[in-house]
RNA sequence: UGAGCAUUUCGGGCAGUCGCGUGCCUUUUGGCACGAGGAAAGUCCGGGCUCCGCAGGGCAGGGUGCCGGAUAACGUCCGGUGAAGGCGACUUCAAGGAAAGUGCAACAGAAAUAUACCGCCAUAUUUAUUAUGGUAAGGAUGGAAAGGCGAGGUAAGAGCUCACCGACCCUUUAGGUAACUAUUGGGUCCUGUAAACCCCACCCGGAGCAACAUCGUUAAGGGGAGUUAAGUUGGCCCGACAGUCCCCGGGUAGAUGGCUUGAGCCAUACAGUAAUGUAUGGCCUAGAUAGAUGAUUGCCUGCAAAACAGAACCCGGCUUACAGAUUUGCUCAUUUA
RNA sequence: GGAGAAGUACUCAAGUUGGCCGAAGAGGCGCCCCUGCUAAGGGUGUAGGUCGGGUAACCGGCGCGAGAGUUCAAAUCUCUCCUUCUCCG
């Protein structure tokens, strides 16, 4: 198994919120943007609004968790960013996972193999 | 048994599966080792380290403030003194100077550092009173009103005089390194505020790892100031420096080092009341850069795995947050012996 | 990570050599005029939060982000904490 490729400059997080679509739950915020050289990229934003850095290092570590059980479901080749919303605060897994789960159907991304 | 005061340690443990960061070994797979805290937090102090101009002097500015000690240093810690609180164990305290000077004290009150509204007394006028003078005992105001109380004294009064008490200054003796405590004699009777200015003593150059160093990338030039009096530091001045470039806006791509062996941790012995220091032996214990600890299952302790919370150059403190468990010593009350 | 600034009625805010300060002023709200009606415009005056008391007019306590301290007295001075905003390469 490879490694997620994550995304870390600025410029191309803003390139996927300005260009890409997005989806939104209770839990997550999902942008989506097709990549032009057939990589899938992970990126991961919390808001300060949420809380401390505990909170936020959790949310961020459900998220990759998530992102990581699910990659052989995801159809490759997308810049995908995963936003924490207000809600994700106290949650646990279960419920972080069937959130991007459901997003990720509604973006079209998910290929559904074992269903 | 109940109530309370101080204080120590911990902050789940073990195992399985999938996964993450760093290092090492293999190198296609992979394997092994290690991998957040008592506050990692707030950034409130102090220091190391790096650069700024060699890190100097003065003014300004800031900080600390009983005494002695500890320390690299501190606003921290330890031991003592004093004051306040508590029956007590014990706790709390920015605790120098108001008798060097200046400022301020609203409203109220006659008057706020100086006085005469009412009252009391004397004299004159007059007998309703009015004027002048004396007075700080009594009233009233205020947070604060000229040290308290008694006797003498007086026209009425007053430290005006005296006894006792209190405060302050000087002083004698004893104890203590000292703060200070006890004490002898003399003098004085003075509002509060220094977290108002200030005085006294001591301390402080500035900026911060996004510092800084090395290697590289992009680029395009334009405008302004200056020519030995401008520039450079932290506000100013002096001194110093370099001896031609400086400032403004615009553009560009980052990588590596700094980065963890340190005022380090553990154990023992000795010195010291203690903070702490010295000696010997042992140990190596995160180092990321969109930023590593998560998911899940079982067992054990427990009512319940459950609080506050995530290193970002590194240390010493302080402050704040914190479910629950736990060590040791002491005080008071009640009962029984 | 580091360095700073600010917090006052519903909103924007003035006030910080400590005292007549629940706190100027503007918007907003509410009343009147204008209009067939409304908006805009003009004029005028009031109350300002919260708790307690009172039939009411009104009176008293607490309140300038929160909590302590200094002082006779704190929006103002000092300390600790909270929130918001800005800057760095």
């Amino acid at each position: 198994m490879k490694k997620t490729v994550t995304i870390n400059k600025n410029t191309l997080f803003r390139k996927i919120y300005s260009k890409g679509t997005s989806y939104v739950n209770k839990y997550l915020a999902v942008y989506v943007l097709p990549s032009k050289d057939g990589i899938s990229r992970l990126g991961i934003t919390v808001s300060k609004k949420l809380g401390c850095a505990v909170i936020r290092n959790r949310a961020k570590r459900l998220i990759r968790e998530s992102y990581r059980i699910n990659e052989e479901n995801i159809s490759g080749g997308y810049n995908i960013v995963v936003v924490a919303r207000k809600m994700v605060v106290g949650t646990d897994f279960h419920h972080v996972n069937s959130a991007l789960i459901h997003l990720l159907k509604k973006h079209s991304v998910w290929t559904a193999e074992n269903e």
